[in-house]
DNA sequence: ATGTCACCTGGTAGGTGA
């Protein structure tokens, strides 16, 4: 079972490259299960159902205009139950979570796509609201869990949990993603009973999922790894394997964002 | 180099968010 997670900056813009990048990991014997997008930047009325749908994809979306937007999409024909948009109980008028339960030959897995807030400054409204969310989503995954034993939480998390997750820690010690706040959070959803897929496995130095579209920050590889896939304790000894993506970074056009991926065994091992 | 991209408004540029 592969589980994906995106932020493809505007559907509207990507959608080639989403629909390149499913059809090349089917290419490579690596097809896709469910692929969670963030920053769709779409209304569900304008969602490109029809498009997906005649690459073989079926998609849930919950959208809105110009900012925020999250879907799941899978395989035309894969059940999708239990789909939920945003945090139970904590009102919000932005687009940010979206979550459905996938059947498995090990069990049913409740899959959770998030586009966390981006908080733009310590101290400022919007990193209040981040941490006011934060909260909300720390303690609705507590719930899940308790109903959900195989889950995953992937998305944005605009959160880079630790230094050698950042190109240059000094320059961005306590700046937006690095702040003790945020990687506290970070380290109390993983203390619910969860883990960090990527951590799972040797990964190459200065792996990043985000790369500033300025400074050449991409050519240069100065980014940070802010994208994440965490699995239930449940699931931790299914994962097989966890990669980024950069290929798709090197397009023309190309999202800010790399996909991350999991890929998840049948059996126990 | 505060060096880009995407979206909106209200236009042929400027503001916002990331």
């Amino acid at each position: 079972m592969n589980l994906a997670t995106w932020n493809v900056n505007s559907l509207a813009v990507r959608l080639p490259q989403l629909l390149d990048w499913l059809a090349a990991q089917a290419t490579a014997d690596q097809p896709i299960d469910a692929l969670v997008l963030q920053e769709t930047k779409l209304v569900d009325e304008k969602f490109p159902h029809a498009e997906l749908q005649a690459a073989g994809w079926q998609a849930r979306c919950f959208g809105q205009r110009t900012y925020n937007g999250v879907a799941l999409i899978t395989p035309i024909g894969a059940a999708t139950e239990g789909v939920l948009h945003n945090i139970p109980g904590f009102d919000d008028e932005q687009a940010r979570v979206i979550a459905g339960t996938l059947p498995s030959a090990g069990g049913a897995v409740r899959v959770v796509g998030a586009y966390f807030p981006n908080g733009q400054a310590p101290g400022s409204d919007k990193f209040a609201y981040k941490m006011r969310w934060l909260e909300a989503l720390t303690a609705w995954i507590g719930d899940e869990l308790q109903t959900h034993e195989r889950l995953v939480l992937m998305g944005d998390f605009n959160i880079a949990p630790e230094d050698r997750d950042v190109h240059d820690p000094v320059a961005w010690a306590g700046q937006i993603h690095c702040t003790p706040e945020e990687r506290a959070w970070f380290g109390r959803l993983v203390s619910l009973g969860l883990v960090d897929a990527f951590r799972l496995f040797e990964q190459p130095p200065k792996s990043w999922s985000w790369w500033d579209y300025r400074n050449l920050a991409f050519r240069k590889n100065q980014g940070l790894r802010i994208d994440h896939i965490l699995v239930s304790e449940a699931l931790r000894p299914r994962v097989v394997s966890c990669h980024i993506d950069k290929l798709p970074r090197k397009n023309e056009r190309p999202s800010d964002h790399a996909p991350v991926v999991v890929t998840l065994g049948e059996t126990a091992t």
